[in-house]
DNA sequence: CCGGATGTTCACCT
DNA sequence: GAGGTGAACATCCG
């Protein structure tokens, strides 16, 4: 489910793995291996070592060995396990994934395990992952990075808020609910946003990403939950629209975001 | 049967 | 070069 506010919790969840040795990697399927990885050589470079550190950087999550970093890309409905769990709390709805062929499982010394789970295998695993052309983390944008990743642009706003280059971590969800809650329309050019409406859309995306991250997960918050047919705008109660941008189905409300 | 799904990449147009 | 569209990846769900 992974949007940033899955990437944290999994964050989080990874912390459990730091410090123990990995004897095995199984990764079987090589569509999963990305830019010509294999399992051998995924093999030399974390078998006997140890995570030393976790990160988040956008919609990555990297695992720090020590002279080489192990990438994670969880695509449209990866998810992570560790020993067993999930990321508890928030991402319960794992358990009614029917489990086929995880594409990776790191094996631990002391018997436990770190998997991916990944139904559609639109994720994949990297080896010392280039994420030098991400653009700023939506956790902690400061208004001037967000006017940065905006200015001259002619695409929609939306295609901007999406393009990981420009701005890392926000998904489909979050972006229609930045921009609902700011008041801006998603269509509009990235570039034509006045200074306030900067502003607001600062606001509207930190308010996104912190409630959904404070949530641990993407969804279940007051916008996504009216992502249907005949829905009203929680706002002022005008029927809200929708229509594809940049290839994604975008629901917005006509009457308050301009 | 058909369309759509929290993502990314690439080919092909304009 | 910028931007758009659609396909592909694979599978499940309504």
């Amino acid at each position: 489910m992974p949007e940033i506010a899955e990437l944290e919790a999994y964050r989080v969840l990874a912390q459990n793995s730091t410090g123990r040795q990995i004897c095995e990697i199984d990764a079987e399927d090589p569509f999963y291996l990305k830019r010509g990885l294999t399992v051998s050589v995924l093999r030399d470079c974390l078998v006997d070592r140890r995570f030393i550190a976790v990160r988040r950087v956008g919609k990555f999550l990297t695992f720090d060995v020590g002279g080489h970093e192990l990438g994670l890309h969880f695509g449209m409905a990866g998810h992570l396990l560790v020993d067993g769990r999930d990321a508890a709390d928030f991402d319960a709805s794992i358990s009614h994934i029917r489990e086929t062929w995880d594409p990776l499982v790191v094996h631990f010394s002391d018997g436990g395990e770190l998997r991916v789970r990944d139904r559609r295998r639109l994720g994949g695993v990297f080896l010392d992952p280039d994420l030098s052309h991400l653009g700023p983390d939506a956790l902690g944008l400061t208004t001037e990075q967000l006017a940065g990743a905006l200015t001259g642009g002619r695409a929609p706003v939306k295609v901007r808020l999406l393009d990981q280059d420009h701005l890392a971590g926000v998904g489909n969800l979050m972006a229609d609910e930045a921009l609902w809650r700011a008041g801006i329309a998603p269509t509009r050019p990235a570039g034509s946003l006045n200074e306030a409406e900067v502003l607001r859309l600062h606001q509207g995306l930190h308010d996104a990403v912190t409630s959904s991250i404070r949530r641990g997960a993407t969804g279940g918050g007051v916008f996504d939950s009216v992502r249907h047919y005949g829905a009203s705008c929680p706002m002022e109660g005008h029927p809200l629209s929708h229509r594809r941008i940049g290839g994604r189905t975008s629901w917005f409300c006509p009457a308050h975001q301009h």
